[in-house]
RNA sequence: GCUCUCGUGGUGUAGUCCGGCCCAUCAUCUCGGCCUUUCGAGCCGAAUACCCGGGUUCAAAUCCCGGCGAGAGCACCA
């Protein structure tokens, strides 16, 4: 062979462009005039996990200049909490998403009747009163309830006595021989006789969750579905219902599960845990609610960042603590008021012949954000780390940061030099302070004091140095992370 | 058990569809060094990954087959 001949098979070298690329997600198809819908049970406030399917669903609407809308989805009158309406919109101006139309579900419960009524005309559905575990037992081994076959007029009368009295199911029919027995024949209404928030007793016959959610996104116009691959079934069964009304379906997007370590995220395990005091509220700072993270100092960029970082593949990921908080800190570290905190402080006189001065920027990076000062003078009440001063020796070189150098003697400091020396302990201080209680996400409080300069700083995020960032709120600090 | 998904460093991610610009990207974490009046930030460097086994091919993270592993669903909840 000649090397003519080899040259097909050399691969041609591109020279290796420089990748300044943003990474985005991936593209989705017919992107035109697309609605997204984010669909949350108003049980209780956001938490951490709502956030992935809301951040994501946001980055397409906006990508796209499409149209997003919030569905509080409250057909199931024992497990809503009134002030979720409320709460779950908070949570959205929180996170600077805004919903183009907000839907209920239960003031749309005509709508389900009237879709419902179309199915089972065209034999697409049934009615029937039996046993829930015979029914079950049944579907197991495919074979169909005597009430299924029954004609649809039959049907249809069954129906539409049960909106006033009497028990039943409506099922959806689907293929009893499916081979995965989740898939066969599910449930689209049933009675509930208990009151609802928001419609008292006007409803008795309430719709299930794949039934609702089926007619609501075609009524709403929904394109793209986005969310998590445990709902992979429901989309099986939900394609059903826009089978038999002969519907276009939308786009549907399975990411994968996150599972988010040490953090527990159950509505009603909290609420629970609030109820008999062992938490303080939906804002505890060691909730995983966004009202807990919002009140340790995480900005609403950082959510949607980290969610739209961690993609929308179909692998099952792990949350991380550790990339989330320095997602953060990126965010805001530049722009944070570093103060001096001081926790098991120990109290130090000062001896200076001079009138000191702290010269403390407000941030070591942006000297027009002015500084911290204060006048130290002879028998000024010095304050330091109480692990600081345990771990002095006979010749431990001690400044005060942007202060001076001092030597220790006893519970006395000794002015001993402006110029900063090399290799000695630099260590931050307090004079004037005020006490507070720095409190983490583990629930352990550490009481200390910060420097006298919070005033104006209340529920504003700041670095207490060689310590890490907190959000102070009165007499408190919250921890937010290193 | 049945059904369905998915396996790239510790973690997340790019590349997988259309095999060669991949001795594998970026971020974070870890470890060094520089810088710094914070153990923060910044700068420089190091270390660490294509689940395993076969096959196809000049060439496989990428295609095929078989294992193994992980996760989810199986409600008159959402």
């Amino acid at each position: 062979m000649s090397p003519e001949d080899l040259q097909p098979y050399i691969p041609v070298k591109k020279p290796k462009t420089e990748k300044v690329v943003e990474r985005e997600l991936p593209p989705l198809n017919n992107p035109d005039s697309m609605v997204l819908r984010f669909a949350p049970g108003p049980s209780g406030p956001l938490h951490l996990g709502h956030t992935r399917a809301l951040a994501l669903n946001n980055y397409y609407k906006e990508r796209y200049g499409g149209k997003l809308i919030l569905r509080l989805e409250d057909t199931n009158p024992n497990a809503i909490d009134p002030e979720a309406y409320d709460l779950i919109q908070s949570d959205l101006e929180w996170l600077n998403i805004e919903a183009d139309e907000v839907v209920i579900q239960s003031d749309r419960i005509e709508l389900y009747y009237d879709e419902i009524r179309k199915i089972i005309s065209k034999g697409g559905a049934y009615v029937t009163n039996s046993d829930a575990e015979e029914w079950r037992e049944l579907k197991n081994q495919k074979k169909a309830h005597p009430d299924r076959d029954r004609e649809s007029d039959v049907q249809l009368s069954e129906f539409e006595s049960l909106l006033s009295d009497g028990e039943g199911i409506v099922v959806i029919k689907t293929d009893l021989e499916d081979p995965n027995p989740a898939l066969r024949d599910f449930v689209a209404l049933r009675v509930v006789e208990d009151s609802h928030p928001r419609q008292s007793t006007k409803y008795r016959l309430w719709p299930l969750y794949n039934y609702a959610v089926a007619v609501d996104d075609y009524h709403l116009g929904i394109t793209h579905v986005l969310r998590g691959k445990d709902h992979l079934n429901n989309t099986l069964k939900q394609k059903w219902i826009y089978k038999y009304l002969e519907w276009d379906e939308p786009e549907y997007i399975h990411y994968g599960l996150v599972s988010i370590p040490n953090t527990n995220l159950k509505t009603s395990k909290i609420r629970e845990s609030i109820k008999n005091g062992e938490f303080s509220g939906w804002d505890d700072c060691r909730l995983a609610t966004l009202k807990g993270l919002a009140r340790r100092g995480y900005r609403p960029e950082t959510f949607l960042k980290y969610w739209e970082n961690s993609g929308l593949k179909e692998v099952d990921i792990k949350f991380s603590w550790q990339n989330f908080d320095a997602m953060n800190k990126d965010l805001i570290d530049s722009e944070t008021r570093r103060l001096f905190f001081v926790s098991e402080p120990v109290e130090f006189t000062m001896e200076t012949s001079d009138t000191l001065v702290k010269d403390a920027p407000w941030h070591p990076d942006k000297p027009e954000l002015g500084k911290r000062e204060e006048e130290i003078v002879t028998g000024s009440k010095i304050y330091l780390q109480k692990s600081d001063v345990d771990s002095f020796n006979q010749d431990t070189a001690v400044r005060l940061k942007n202060l001076c150098n001092v030597s220790v003697d006893g519970n006395k400091l000794s002015f001993s030099g402006m110029s900063p020396q090399k290799g000695s302990k630099i260590l931050q201080w307090c004079s004037k302070h005020t006490p507070i209680e720095l409190v983490y996400p583990d629930g352990k409080i550490v009481s200390g004091i910060v420097e006298d300069n919070i005033s104006e700083l209340d529920g504003e995020t700041v670095q207490f140095e060689r310590v890490g960032f907190a959000r102070l709120e009165g007499k408190k600090a919250f921890f937010l992370h290193r």
